[in-house]
DNA sequence: ACTTTATATGAATAGAAATTCATATAAAGG
DNA sequence: CCTTTATATGAATTTCTATTCATATAAAGT
């Protein structure tokens, strides 16, 4: 496989692996919100909610449009959706077993303590 | 989404995020290898070798068989493919720049075909 | 023009992850 | 049992990413 084609795919695992980014995806996975909605529905700070934004936007995994102040944000590509679905496949598949669960489980003590 | 499901997203989109897991991950598709040949094709250090595919392993993405002093290391899960292959659409649409109504045009194309 | 509301951005800092180095373990062969 | 070969791991350091703070821009209402 070609080198740019395993950095795009780390560009956009990275992007999706982030508990804002993917809580935010997941949002819009409903239909369009303004900034100031996911700010308020999410409950992250502002900065933080437009540089994750921006990041999304500069990865082409989100659109944008202007509504008077506001901007709306939307999933720009049903690739996105299919991935996270996916994802959520593989997860479920995993937790089924159980083992990957204990693990996190035991991540989260160490973090804890850590 | 619970919050737990996003954490696993989080934790399974982060492995995948990173440019040597993705080289090694890719490598495994064609069949098991040891470690000191993967050390050996894709060119890396032993030990960060070593910690990627402890990661790996943690995270069950991959299987583990002692074959005397050698260790082989496999795919563990069809859904970690299909993971990628998902993630390669998204990423070749991306690389060409298309735009969504562009890819749709594309996929109704190969649909008629296939 | 001035103020308010909505969003974006640059820069500094804090926090997380990757890399490297040294060392440990484990199997195989003499 | 000592050496070699294969792999793993802990700890220190470097590098990357996230968060926060201050400020900027932009539209709308006054």
């Amino acid at each position: 496989m070609k080198k740019d084609v395993i950095i795009e795919l780390e560009t956009i695992f990275k992007l999706l692996g982030n508990r804002q980014r993917l809580t935010i995806l997941e949002l819009l996975r409903e239909r369009a919100y303004s900034v100031s909605e996911i700010i308020a529905i999410l409950d992250m700070e502002q900065s933080a909610v437009s540089h994750q934004l921006k990041l999304l936007r500069e990865a082409q995994l989100v659109q944008t449009q202007r509504q008077g102040r506001e901007i709306l944000y939307c999933l720009s590509d049903s690739h996105v959706l299919t991935l996270l679905d996916n994802a959520l496949n593989h997860v479920s598949h995993v937790l089924k077993q159980e083992t990957h669960e204990e693990f996190l489980a035991e991540e989260r003590e160490k973090n804890k303590k850590g």
